[in-house]
DNA sequence: ACCTGAACACCGTTCAAGT
DNA sequence: ACCTGAACACCGTTCAAGT
């Protein structure tokens, strides 16, 4: 009855991801859950990198920046990184899933990136540099979007707690003279921050840098472009 | 004659990752570049992931940043960044492999972090904070370590430059309409800037958002930690 | 067009056994 | 202490064949 498609297939496949982890995303597995010969998914992917790929782009898609000249180039930025980061966030697997596949091979990732590209270029920045700071800037928002705690996936609840216990207590019994630091912060390095903190702090840290070095480029000052009162 | 020891067997390793790619480091064949069996592998590593952590380790190991207490954080952070950069660019592979283990299980790459940890500190951060500005630089300095254009591995020069040729010519061929930016920015995009540039830019990138952020917290200005003239 | 069956060439890992 | 042999339970993928 229901007929295999490449939409159920992916859909299933992040199912698996946000259940198990990445790593437990396999060609016979999936085939299995579908009821279906490993074979049948030769039909919709080339291969399971494409498949992957085809996780990434129901991913994002959906996700649409809308691009608006009257708005200075850094609140539209910021907004399209928290964003990303939201949407991204609905499924756990999804910042892996990015992580693993080539991110030019994505076409609503590319979307994504074209919008940031626009936006970075009107900052005042070469193509180069364009170039080298959206990268940049998509690669630390799916890392974001990963969360404070990077838990490898796979894991309940309990054996995640158990794993940061044990973790923390090999940072607290490491040589204090070799390792003073992460001795005594062992508890926020294993634990992470409040997500809220992270995420705010986090979407500061990567703009912020980018802001700054537009500044320097531009004489001291951010850009108002466009035209109207860009009120910050 | 030449015994099996963790060393070799972690050089060989890097040797087949740095030539192959990563995936190309497999516990079968490296026993059989190394003239053994499988299974004596496992006498002394637990398993891969430990194999993995091994090569993690051999890289960052003899990278040592000593800590001087009269320079400016800034400037030694930054030293630390260029210097593992310098160290990570030796290796082809060596990114691929610190994305792909656990940081927090090498030894020498905690040290970095240490130091790394310390000198946030010392910008007038939170202890949450420095964990995740720490996390985050780091992060970022093995991805530059990756270089400009992040080749896949276990590639030859002509299969690298046909993969590029076939990309630049899918971005230029994409909808104007939809992406204006990634084809107009084909070339750079996929051919990635000039070396020097990349890593003095990414550098500054990687920095400057952690600057504007102590600059915002401490009131204007960096602080001039320790005593001395801290000239910049 | 869409799926199956059988087969190939791999993986990592366990476990008992050898020296 | 250090390594081997045989076996287990997996992978992704190709290729010819079915409907």
């Amino acid at each position: 009855m229901g007929k295999l498609t490449r939409e159920a297939v992916v859909e299933q496949a992040l199912r698996i991801g946000d259940a198990e982890g990445l790593q437990a995303v396999t060609i016979r597995r999936l085939a299995q859950d579908l009821g279906v010969t490993p074979m049948a998914l030769y039909w919709h992917f080339k291969n399971k990198e494409q498949l992957t790929v085809g996780m990434a782009d129901h991913l994002v898609h959906g996700f649409v920046v809308v691009e608006n000249h009257a708005r200075p180039w850094n609140d539209q930025l910021r907004e399209l990184v928290a964003g990303l980061v939201r949407v991204l966030r609905r499924h756990p697997c999804a910042a892996s899933v990015l992580e693993e596949v080539d991110q030019m091979e994505v076409p609503s990732f590319l979307r994504v990136w074209d919008t940031a590209l626009g936006l970075t270029r009107r900052a005042g920045f070469t193509h180069e540099e364009s170039c080298l700071i959206s990268k940049y800037l998509l690669r630390g928002t799916t890392a974001l979007a990963a969360g404070p705690a990077n838990r490898r996936p796979g894991m309940t609840e309990r054996e995640a707690a158990e794993s940061a216990r044990v973790k923390r207590i090999t940072f607290q019994s490491l040589p204090q003279d070799a390792y003073p630091h992460i001795v005594e912060m062992a508890v926020p390095l294993v634990e992470g921050c409040a997500t809220e903190v992270y995420d705010t702090f986090g979407v500061d840290l990567l703009m912020s840098g980018i802001e700054a070095l537009a500044a320097r480029r531009t004489g001291g000052d951010l850009p108002r472009d466009g035209a109207g009162d860009s009120s910050r």
